[in-house]
DNA sequence: ACCAAAATACGAAAAAATTCGTATAACAGT
DNA sequence: ACTGTTATACGAATTTTTTCGTATTTTGGT
């Protein structure tokens, strides 16, 4: 099966995008409207972005009502790890665990999560015992 | 004392400093040749995006010489962890354990890796329990 | 059927980032 | 001192991203 390769969206992209993660599926109104409780946009920059992002399989839309549906094309984990990635490589210099010890230092870290994390080691250490 | 509060810089901006992090001092002769190990880039081009990168002061130079010796104006951290923050919150809705995980999941970490990386956790767990 | 409200489509201006051409100055070797 | 090489400065073209104005369409209420 051919892995369909999706350009990595931009910030502007990528704020929509966060809506959609955490709303799901949402209309162009929606989306405007959180976005301007952070900072001012104009209905038809929101729509114009959305739209952009159609026409780059960012998004797929549901067309049957009036107000189209969007939602996103890839999933979350997907778009994060693209994102990643590129990150990685270009503010750490390919070193996934020096940017996991700035994530950790910088920003506190409850014991609650750090303890998750721990579990999460666990496991990877696991999995790369058995192969 | 003020903090100097520096741009973040663009993609460009950060090949350039990834190579300056890496080989300290350098002049553009040095970068250009440098990055064009990976992709073709003229001179010019490259003086240019120092020259710029002089003006937000997020380089310096020495112009002692004819050919100008740039360095770094902020410590490698220091502008890692400005990027890693806005990183942080426009693809991982604010949680670096989020981005940590998704991290250490992506890109096969090594086992000597994951040893530094549960230090750190000590270490950071012990500081959260002094103060 | 008509009108106001709210949506999409489209194009293009504005802003940001990248690229490079050309002019000029500095230097090195002869 | 002359000449070719290599540097910087500067401006502008190009590309990418963001923003928005205007036209058109759809819909719901009267």
């Amino acid at each position: 099966m051919k892995k369909n390769i999706l350009p990595r969206p931009t910030e502007a992209e990528l704020e929509v995008l966060q809506i959609l993660w955490k709303q799901g599926p949402c209309t162009v109104r929606f989306v405007n409207d959180k976005l301007n409780e952070k900072k001012k946009v104009g209905y038809t920059t929101t729509l114009k972005i959305m739209q952009i992002m159609f026409e780059k399989n960012l998004l797929q839309r549901d067309e049957s009502k009036r107000s189209h549906l969007y939602h996103t094309a890839a999933k979350e984990q997907e778009t994060r790890g693209l994102l990643l990635d590129k990150f990685v490589q270009t503010a750490f210099a390919g070193s996934a665990a020096q940017l996991v010890m700035q994530a950790l230092g910088n920003h506190k870290t409850s014991k609650e999560e750090i303890a998750r994390i721990r579990e999460f080691l666990d496991n990877l250490e696991a999995d790369e015992i058995r192969g």
